[in-house]
DNA sequence: GCATGATGCTTGATCACTCAAGCTTTTGTC
DNA sequence: GACAAAAGCTTGAGTGATCAAGCATCATGC
């Protein structure tokens, strides 16, 4: 019964902490018709300064591949909350843009998200959480890192 | 173009961030032939007293559901990783045990993983990792609490 | 001592994603 | 300016999980 390294509790802790935080997340989108993956498109696009996105930025931003767009996006399309476009010199390129429905749907799911992860966040002060923030990053880097070296 | 609060942004990079973390360590695993999850089960079962545990509660210690753990503990018998085992006074229960196999597997694997760990938390130090993992316990606990008062 | 309900697990259907293969369009080379 | 290679997206097959329903088994009240 050994005991595992710091690194390897802290990536322990990092997985079992993100599962139950996302759970009131998702939850709060539900009354919205939205998971947090689709949340994330409405969001990445919302900080565009047209709304539009190609497809493979998207999919890159949001830890998605190509195909997981494809699919993610068929039903958010087909409720209006995002439409295609095609780049004017290039024909292989699928833009995706923002509607005003989807404009106003971010808006709205937005404060519900906000106020669960005010609410998850509760037992922690400013402080801690742009420390946690700050610590986080940095893990983040050094994954990336890690990666590449491989 | 409004910008998120910070505990979004805190759960926004968590989530990045495991999803960075676990690439790594999911490659350094897939040589011993399991998943994440799957070494989660062999490490919970290792650190009982006799190896053994009742699938409930296997589930909810690695966050899954019943009958997610049927289907993930399937293959492992198959390959005899873990066995199956029943409780003396009641026959509704089902318990896993780890094997011989398993044992050794898991002990394998753990070198694998912990090594995949160094690697990915190399930017921190130390202390930064010991900071970062109190404050991710927190925000863990932050997180259930929330999740009770719904 | 037997119906009622609770507990523990499995099964069928579905969902969200991945990978590999394929199609179309563009780019670069000669 | 044709043709190989690359880029961007979609599609088919498979994986890992969920939920809801079902089937045993156990516990309780009368």
């Amino acid at each position: 019964m050994s005991t595992l390294s710091n690194s390897m509790q802290l990536i322990l802790t990092l997985v079992k902490t993100q599962g139950q935080v996302l759970k009131p997340l998702e939850s709060a989108l539900s009354y919205h018709g939205l998971s947090f993956t689709e949340w994330l498109v409405l969001h990445r696009l919302s900080q565009t300064s047209d709304f539009t996105l190609k497809r493979a930025s998207l999919a890159s931003s949001i830890g998605l591949t190509a195909s997981g767009v494809t699919r993610l996006l068929a039903p958010m399309e087909k409720v209006g909350l995002v439409e295609k476009a095609t780049k004017a010199r290039d024909a292989r390129v699928s833009l995706v843009r923002l509607t005003k429905a989807g404009q106003q749907t971010y808006t709205d799911a937005t404060k519900s998200i906000e106020f669960g992860a005010e609410k998850v966040t509760n037992m922690m002060n400013e402080q801690q959480a742009e420390q946690c923030l700050g610590l986080l990053s940095t893990l983040h880097l050094s994954a990336i890192d890690a990666t590449q070296l491989d």
